[in-house]
RNA sequence: GCUCCCGUAGUUAAAUGGAUAUAACAGCGCCCUUCUAAGGCGCGGUUGCAGGUUCGAUUCCUGCCGGGAGUACCA
């Protein structure tokens, strides 16, 4: 199948040199599906520099373009905007594609070696839903790139040393440790309460915990380090059970306290050079680029998290070479990565070329900023339960073979409600968060994508029954196909944007377009029409199942 | 104080400088003897305010108002 906007670009170039105009031609879609499939305003870009009428313009380009088997009309229309509309063969065509490269319709041919860093949970703190924000969008980056045929390495970096961590252990100390006996979940949850305790009395406590920090970093103190072994292990082993569950598998894990020891050396080779002693601690001087000064080793000779990130792009750009290092986190940290951006290209140049930071919004509750130092957090399990018990309630016992089946698709749907919630926002926004639509299933969610599918699988199921077998037997220019035929090029614009919501956008868009096709036209009947039918259901429950999939959201097989 | 981000329907959000500003939720009214009603159909905007650039501004620029984040040893 021919990419239809290359093929567009190309008869339009064809259309431009003829009458001996240049520009850049750009395709995108109408707003409308009626305007046409594809549409460009090069007219009206030309006109204003050739000081002409743009329609005029415009008209006189569509009489230049060559007929073409895949274009059923070109027409220049009002303010000066070109339009095509692709033909019936085009769409007929492009829903056999579909149905024979099903899981593998719309996948590109990058070949880019990137490696993203996403999650980033802290040990001895808890895993809460800013970390599921991370997740799912780092997770659908990482899909978005292995779709277009890029190699994809997933990375965690955990903070497993520094203030947060001494003050779980302070809080540990004062608090004992958890019951023996304590299932995983709750040792997690005690550590939890163990550095919430420790936060809030940081500011009274201060040189207590600063010196608990430095005994755990030199690894000094026995009793110390015993408390921090067991903490370490129980959050680590707490977060395994977490990404089964999201669907995430890390090829690598960093911890601080690896970056930390290259960081420092790096930032002590390039005093003079790139950073500078100030009273006692090592800080790059941000002023010099617009930027502001921060600490990269403290006074302690510790260093810092910007010393550790620097360290951590060598260590990953050894352990894999990579092409694009993408780093996920959240935008309140937006202006210190521009700090360390400068410091990494003024030390790696090459290493910071191919680094992008991307942020995501904050999470925010209708109490304001969810801080876990005031423990006033909501877990992601906390809130992934409640989200399976509002599916359970709204589940038919009668569709499920056992209760195991019954439990095993809750918790699908209610993993991808939250992963939809997140992805439907274009990314580096904050969310407002309000629990209650989050619980909602209905309206623009992923269960109404999910269902979508699965109701599209029944009708398959019966058409089975029946004996009818998905034929294209015609193309036809109707909102389905010509939807359908988006998606290899939506997947593309998502992956330049690095914007998982525009896959979203467009499911959503199909899934509507197929609900109200299914309520007017019943599909599997005795027909002649049927096998076409079927075919364009094949491809719907085909494609959204591969845009699903990119998001990291599981399609149920019924629900 | 300074730097950055944001302000769109009652609410939450869409919209590479383009066509009639797009959806969902909440509200009202319809549609299950049909393949799953977690669905479909119908009914609403001075895009915070004031200027500017442009054939064209939610989008770019300036000022103001309002919200958020950052601003040297936390991340």
């Amino acid at each position: 199948m021919i990419n239809p906007k290359e093929n567009i670009k190309k008869l339009l170039a064809t259309a431009l040199t003829k009458l001996n105009l240049k520009a850049d031609i750009i395709i995108e879609y109408p707003k409308l599906l009626s305007h046409g499939d594809f549409s460009t305003n090069v007219a009206m870009i030309l006109a204003k520099e050739k000081k002409i009428s743009p329609l005029n313009l415009a008209s006189s380009i569509v009489a230049e373009i060559p007929a073409d088997p895949d274009i059923a009309e070109v027409t220049a229309v009002a303010p000066g905007f070109i339009n095509f509309r692709l033909s019936p063969k085009f769409l007929g065509e492009c829903l056999k594609t579909i149905l024979a490269e099903k899981e593998k319709f719309g996948r590109g041919k990058e070949r880019e070696k990137i490696i993203i860093e996403y999650t980033d949970p802290n040990p001895f703190k808890e895993f809460h839903i800013g970390h599921l924000m991370s997740n799912t969008i780092g997770e659908a980056l990482s899909r978005l790139f292995e779709w277009g045929g890029n190699e994809v390495k997933r990375a965690c970096y955990q903070g497993d040393v520094g203030i947060h961590v001494a003050s779980a252990v302070w809080g540990l100390q004062e608090l004992g440790l958890p019951p023996e006996g304590a299932t995983l979940a709750e040792k997690a949850q005690f550590l939890g309460r163990a550095y919430a305790l420790g936060a809030g009395e940081y500011e009274k406590k201060k040189s207590e915990i600063d010196l608990l920090n430095k005994k755990i970093y030199e690894k000094s103190d026995p009793a110390v380090n015993a408390i921090y072994k067991k903490g370490r292990e129980w959050s680590l082993q707490y977060f395994d059970t977490i990404y089964e569950k999201l669907g995430t598998k890390f090829d690598f894990f960093f911890f601080e306290s690896e970056g930390g020891i290259l960081g420092k050396k790096i930032v002590e080779e390039n005093i003079g050079k790139v950073f500078e002693e100030s009273e006692k601690a090592i800080i790059f001087r941000g002023e010099k680029y617009g930027l502001h000064t921060r600490v990269f080793v403290n006074s302690f000779g510790l260093p810092t998290y910007e010393a550790k990130e620097l360290g951590l792009a060598k260590i990953k750009n050894e352990l894999y070479p990579y092409d694009l290092s993408v780093i996920v986190t959240g935008n309140e940290v937006n202006d210190y990565f521009k700090v360390l951006l400068k410091a990494l290209r003024l030390v790696f140049p090459a290493l910071a070329e191919k680094t992008r930071h991307i942020s995501h919004g904050m999470l925010r509750l209708s109490s304001g900023k969810m801080a876990s130092r005031k423990g006033k957090i909501i877990t992601a399990i906390g809130l992934l339960s409640a989200m399976k018990e509002e599916v359970l309630k709204k589940m038919d016992p009668a569709r499920f073979a056992d209760e195991s089946e019954k439990e095993k698709i809750a918790e699908m749907i209610a993993v991808g409600a939250l992963k939809f919630t997140i992805l439907k926002r274009s990314p580096g926004h904050d969310i407002i968060f309000n629990i209650k639509e989050a619980l909602s299933l209905e309206g623009d969610s992923g269960p109404y994508l999910q269902y979508t599918a699965t109701r599209a699988n029944s009708v398959l199921e019966k058409a089975k029954a029946i004996g009818i077998e998905a034929v294209v037997l015609k193309g036809e220019s109707h909102e389905l196909p010509r939807l359908l035929c988006r998606f290899p090029n939506i997947a593309a614009k998502a992956r330049e944007n690095l914007s998982p919501q525009i896959i979203v956008d467009y499911l959503l868009e199909l899934a509507g377009s197929f609900n109200n096709f299914y309520n007017r036209v019943i599909i599997v009947d005795e027909s002649v029409e049927a096998p076409y039918k079927v075919a364009l259901v094949m491809a719907v429950h085909e494609v959204i199942a591969n845009g699903l999939n990119i998001l990291g959201i599981k399609v149920p097989p019924k629900m």
